[in-house]
Parts: structure tokens; sequence; C-alpha cells
DNA sequence: GAAAATGTTATCAT
DNA sequence: TATGATAACATTTT
């Protein structure tokens, strides 16, 4: 789950700000009555980290790759990783990673300017970090939570798609202006990537991510694990320039 | 039905 | 002590 898909629970969820927590339960290895009969202060997020703030502590939440959630419903199986029961619904989480955190002031935590859904993302923040590290490839640059925290491998690719980037390049050699265009187009697509996921609609837009051809040229798409992560990579060699 | 994938962290080994 | 390898989690799609 990227970071627009939290953006999308936290608004989701804002309705039980306020409210107390009736019970607290699930299958997470966490102290669940802590949580019972405290009253839920704030929802936030940082890059794919989902935050319920308490008043002595915090509950962070990952996703990972298959976690998901059900609001007022449940999994017909499953059991969830942690279930909070308000009076006005019931908020399960499933096949995340859940930890209770006593340190109320986030900002000790997290630096705001990273996250790139929000507010508060400084682009030239990023582009300072990638300049210190020329050697890195884009495709890990982008994938790394410390400098663009929320962005995930699907956003990857499709922004090296839009700004025609092989993901090989190395950060250096990207000559400023193609440099400023990555992180801008970055912050750009993970909001159109946040109206689409919104809509339903976000598989279908996919110019690069898990297709066969290009749809600029129209020759094949090339899939190749790239970087030191290695994650998937759909790219095309025609269109898309090899800064080295 | 196997394999891979919207991902990260804890733990163990070197 | 710092870095690196491995396990753990566990569902959906190809």
């Amino acid at each position: 789950m990227e970071g627009p898909s939290l953006v999308i629970l936290k608004e989701a969820a804002a309705k039980f700000i306020g409210k107390k927590v009736l019970t607290a339960q699930g299958a997470a290895r966490i102290d669940h009555d802590r949580l019972s009969g405290q009253t839920l202060k704030g929802l936030r997020t940082w890059g794919k980290h989902f935050l319920m703030l308490f008043s002595d502590c915090h509950v962070r939440i990952h996703y990972l790759m298959f976690g998901n959630y059900y609001l007022d419903s449940r999994h017909p199986e499953k059991e969830a990783k942690l279930t909070l029961q308000f009076r006005n619904g019931a908020w399960n989480n499933y096949n995340c990673a859940v930890k209770i955190n006593d340190d109320t002031e986030l900002d000790h935590l997290y630096d705001w300017r990273r996250d790139l859904m929000a507010d508060s993302w400084n682009p030239g923040l990023a582009l300072a970090t990638l300049r210190a590290h020329p050697q890195w490839l884009v495709s890990d640059a982008l994938l790394d939570q410390q400098v663009f925290s929320g962005l995930g491998n699907i956003m990857k690719n499709e922004t090296l798609f839009r700004t025609r980037i092989h993901p090989e390049s190395t950060v250096g050699a990207l000559p400023p202006g193609r440099l400023r265009q990555l992180v801008d187009e970055a912050r750009t697509y993970a909001f159109d990537f946040l109206a689409w996921k919104k809509e339903g609609t976000l598989r279908q837009h996919w110019e690069a991510h898990t297709r066969k051809t290009c749809p600029r040229c129209a020759l094949p798409l090339v899939k190749k694990h790239t970087g030191i992560t290695p994650r998937r990579s759909f790219f095309c060699e025609n269109c898309q320039v090899l800064y080295r």
C-alpha cells in the first residue's frame, strides 16, 4: 500500500477522531488493553506509516504488500491484526504490522518535509539528497523512503515513464533540469494516483507498470528487476533515456 | 498450482 | 559495533 492509499484511509477514518475506543483486540502482539478506553486524538500519515494518535502513545500501522482494512464491516474469515471498536463504527486492520510507540512527539520520529503527500513536502530537500548521492540508480532513489516517503513501486515505474528516464540511470548523470523534473513528477503522479484510486480507476491508468507495450511508440516494454532492492521495473528502451 | 508481487522490520550471523 | 543475510508476515494475480 503506497502513500496515497493511506491518505484515503485517513479521510475515511476521520469520523473516529475524538471518539473513545470501546474495545481493542486482534492478533497483533501488542498490549491491546492499553488502547481500550482511550480517546483517538488524531490520525496522521508519513509515507507508508499510518499513525493513530492517543494521549500517551501512538499506534503505527504498516500495511506492507498485502495489508488492508475494513471500516464498519469485517473480513468474512480472517482474524484482524487490530480491531478498534467505537460507538460509531468498527475499524479492522488485516495483514499489517502494528506497533505501539510511547513517544507522542512525532516530530522526533518523522521529518514531514519528506512525506510526498504532505503539504509540507519539500522538493528542494529531496533534490539536495539526490545530489549528495550521485551514484544511486534512479530506481533505487525513488523507492528510498527517507527521500520520497510514501512512494512505491507502481509510482516509481509510472514516474520514470512519464519523465522518460531509464530506471538504471544514475542520479548524478541526470542534467539538473531533468533531476528537478523527476522530483516534481513524483509528486504530481502521487496526486494523480490518489484521484484515480478514489475513482477506482487506478489500474487502467497505468502506462508502464505491468504493461506489455509502450503506449507511446508501441514497442515492447522491458520487464526487469533493477537496483539494489531489487524491484520490478517496466520501461521502454526506446522512449526512456539512459543517463550514465 | 507455482511463482511473484503496491514492502518493511526483527533477528541472527559475520 | 556496523554491516549484511535471512526470516517473517501472508493475499492476490499471473
